[in-house]
DNA sequence: CTAATAGTGTCTATTAGACAGTATGTT
DNA sequence: AACATACTGTCTAATAGACACTATTAG
């Protein structure tokens, strides 16, 4: 039976907070950027290659596993203050994009304790992070093999190679257009290759209706370094014309150009901003 | 100092699951649906209204004023479970669709104590609640006024009406495209107003690329329904040739037709399901 | 007959896709 | 000169927007 008090100052200072039962929640932050790769031959491109942060774990649960950065959230900080300390100590960086992603919440996803998982996807360009990273974190390159409804994902650099696949289906009472079954995963702690899985969807969605791709950009950047990092994201080649097309109001010429390659210099641009429409 | 474990399981018989700082986590539910008014004209159609499901708290915090229904996490239950509980109990439905929406997290968002929020959001067609709502619970028809950067939200019904403004502005690192600064509001609890906006925006993204609406239509349903419930979640009308041409691959036509309105009978479409692109 | 909605044909405007061509650097 | 990328012009295909027209009912 709930009390009835004469208003909000009495309800307050009667209150028992433990009357709830309370759980833990913590943060795993997806943090995408582009690398280059180094090339042989002086005239080529370098190719572009989508990346992530991982971090490997030194303690049980899932020791020597690779999982995202992240944290427990503390008690005096607002939600997504949690991601950005993480961020801040990761990178030494403060001004990275970063966006909520998902709260994942399955009872049984930690086997430590009850806990709930909001996942946050933060976007960066790797030049920014002049500071050696952790000695527990690597990037790893994204590559994404499509056949029917299977994805197969390959997380890659120097050291190490893994890959893990998913099942992908059609559920409109889900994670957007799309669920994922991951089936083989010997490499990624907690349910993170889910978050992976998600997380590049979103991406891929709102490449094309947003601007977020700039935040993974240097400041002055060729339309051409431009167009493959959608390339990269999106998975699929574009057409030059069509891309420079519908690209051009959201970026701004400089007078700058990059030479030394071999052939005709490109000129650089700049991201023009927000445009309200 | 971090102790160092011989295996999982050595470290999961030791593990003190208190040792992280614990709070509690709430179930926000936007329910969404399409009312018919009354009509005069017996050759009118019905106009169609976009409605959301408010519950009156009967108790502080915010007493006597409108809030989303919700409520407590259990420990044993997946995240998604606690919405659907609620849900169940509120209009006995088990099949209602139910979509993340967003988790807010704000430090002070309830003045009695730390407790993060996941929104959900839901889809139904009201038809389908045959049993009366429960006594504090009450549908709301939504009218939005936009103005430049302001957007004003009206709630009514037979029996209130009320309503509340925000300052919509461009920010790339929050909710979406854009964030929402809610300014008068003396009758929604919480940040409910906020969530609101955010949940309508949503709807309104997704309309476009998903096919969510037919959650909130019934089994048959003419070709001008369909449009005006676009018409009223979008705000603004669409030409009739154009939406045919583009919903024509999401349904099929029946046998049936609706008639008695003094005019041509509508024939009756169902919803063709979701297909793979 | 009338007022109302149902439904279609077709023209136009806009946007996307494709390809071929010209431009201009470094070695 | 040769190779590689940079950049543009223009045709075509597909899609979206607009309008006018025909069809069909209850009263």
């Amino acid at each position: 039976m709930e009390k009835i008090y004469l208003n909000e100052e009495a309800f307050l200072a009667d209150y028992d907070e433990d009357q709830y039962q309370k759980l833990s929640l913590t943060t795993d932050i997806l943090v995408f950027s582009v690398a280059d790769s180094l090339n042989d031959n002086y005239r080529r491109l370098p190719k572009k290659h989508f990346s992530v942060l991982l971090v490997k774990r030194d303690n049980y649960p899932f020791k020597d596993k690779w999982c995202l950065p992240g944290g427990f959230l503390r008690l005096d900080e607002d939600l997504e203050a949690a991601p950005k300390r993480v961020l801040a100590k990761e990178t030494n960086l403060h001004d990275i994009y970063l966006e909520q992603l998902y709260t994942f919440g399955e009872v049984n996803r930690d086997p430590r304790l009850r806990v709930i998982n909001t996942a946050y996807l933060a976007l960066v360009d790797k030049n920014r992070i002049h500071e050696e990273l952790l000695a527990n974190a690597a990037w790893f390159n994204i590559t994404q093999q499509e056949s029917a409804d299977q994805v197969l994902i390959t997380l890659h650099n120097q050291e190490t190679v893994f890959s893990f696949s998913a099942v992908k289906t059609l559920n409109e009472h889900h994670l957007d257009i799309y669920d994922y079954q991951v089936m083989e995963n010997d490499h990624l702690a907690f349910d993170n290759a889910l978050v992976l899985m998600v997380g590049i969807e979103r991406l891929r969605n709102k490449i094309n209706y947003t601007d977020i791709v700039f935040n993974m950009m240097p400041e002055y950047f060729t339309l051409k370094e431009l167009q493959q990092v959608y390339e990269i994201i999106l998975d699929r080649k574009l057409l030059d014309p069509a891309f420079r097309r519908i690209i051009n109001e959201k970026v701004l010429k400089t007078d700058r150009y990059r030479r030394g390659g071999g052939h005709r210099p490109s000129a650089l641009y700049k991201y023009r901003g927000l445009q309200m429409k």
